[in-house]
DNA sequence: ATGTATACGTACCGATCGGTAACATTGTCA
DNA sequence: TGACAATGTTACCGATCGGTACGTATACAT
């Protein structure tokens, strides 16, 4: 699943200098158990059998456990905005149908068996600890979401902007969170309808 | 914080016969812990230290870490819906009013430092496996939630019920998850608001 | 070919994990 | 006082945790 663009970025937070083959490796194989198990009930020795290479090429590649979970969490980032920008380009000045893209993808996306919901939305629930490397990445993407749901609502024309932005971010982590819960057939996937009719009910008059 | 009503029931799930007071004192101590770090961030040996017991009386009280998880959560699922019934006892006879007592308390509740959300949803993030003792007391917490949410949005007489008895459970989710994410000032504090809108909506003309 | 640096593997570390065996001590009620 | 159940004490188990010391292989330049 992850596109291994700027791994040099993400493996060392932007203090790199050439990276390792087997880190991507490593970056791989932690990405998919660490999202599909979570990060805690992973152990760094099934990631390197994973990713077929041994424990310490890992530690040469990542300072820490903690760092590597870190290291995952900002590939994820990199494809969240993807697919968020991709909803955004595809309804162009339209910022509610915008909106409806993105959640309709949610949706959509919730709906398979085994769904494990947001990464960073896992993490921030796995390490309650702020100051932890994993949940810094993950509150940064959050407050990012916030901000941007935020500027569509002010350019749809909302009454409360602040408030319809927000609305709109209680129910994409509703629909996170609810995914994983029920499974198919849950609450998740009507994520996208609820929006709209909050929307509708937003707008200024 | 747990009241220990029907405890003999919470602790080996109605199989019950005579419950010791070290159970008591172990299952409040895991139930604080479990529910402010996280269920695997917590090791049974700072259970029985914070519990001032000893290891073997934890397993004579309870057959595995797992099964003391799920025991949580049967106390927590009862004093949930005692919160639950005293916003509907409030409003008798006026769904959205009970809807919006209930949301209210869940909004204000997230405005504190270090909020942890709830601890049935972020049992299932920490267990995605669905045979996990701890999540299937989960699953059915919500799974009872949301059949309460959708006959209340009938009572309202919604244009489509299930729809909007989901839109609520996806806020109600949502408003737990990005109140452990954002803290003092985030989105929860808006859920209320953002579902009497929904609920405006929805209604039948 | 030989030096030099970089990547990789074997084997190991102490600590902690969940869980238990065997026995001593306590409290309670008859 | 006797008896029984509940709890405490101590020591231990194998497995796994995150992390590392240290030797080996490979690449490339000279």
């Amino acid at each position: 699943m992850p596109t291994d663009k700027n791994i040099e970025l993400i493996i060392n937070d932007g203090h790199a200098s050439a990276p390792p083959k087997a880190a991507k490796k490593i970056l791989d194989a932690a990405y998919d158990l660490f999202y599909r198990r979570g990060i805690r009930a992973i152990g760094v020795d099934e990631i390197v059998k994973r990713a077929g290479v041994t424990k310490p090429s890992l530690y040469r590649s990542f300072p820490s456990k903690d760092e590597l979970a870190a290291s995952y969490l900002r590939q994820y980032d990199l494809e969240y905005w993807e697919r968020f920008d991709e909803a955004i380009a595809a309804n162009p000045g339209d910022p509610r149908a915008q909106v409806k893209a993105f959640l309709t993808r949610i949706g959509k996306r919730t709906q398979v068996a085994d769904y494990r919901g947001c990464g960073m939305t896992n993490a921030a629930v796995e390490y309650p600890d702020h100051s932890h490397p994993a949940r810094v990445v993950s509150e940064a993407n959050k407050q990012e979401l916030r901000r941007r749901l935020r500027a569509m609502a002010v350019a749809m024309g909302a009454q409360d902007a602040d408030t319809l932005g927000d609305g709109l971010l209680l129910l994409i982590e509703g629909a996170y969170i609810s995914g994983q819960l029920f499974g198919l057939g849950g609450p998740a996937q009507s994520v996208a309808r609820n929006a709209d009719l909050l929307i509708e009910a937003s707008l200024k008059k």
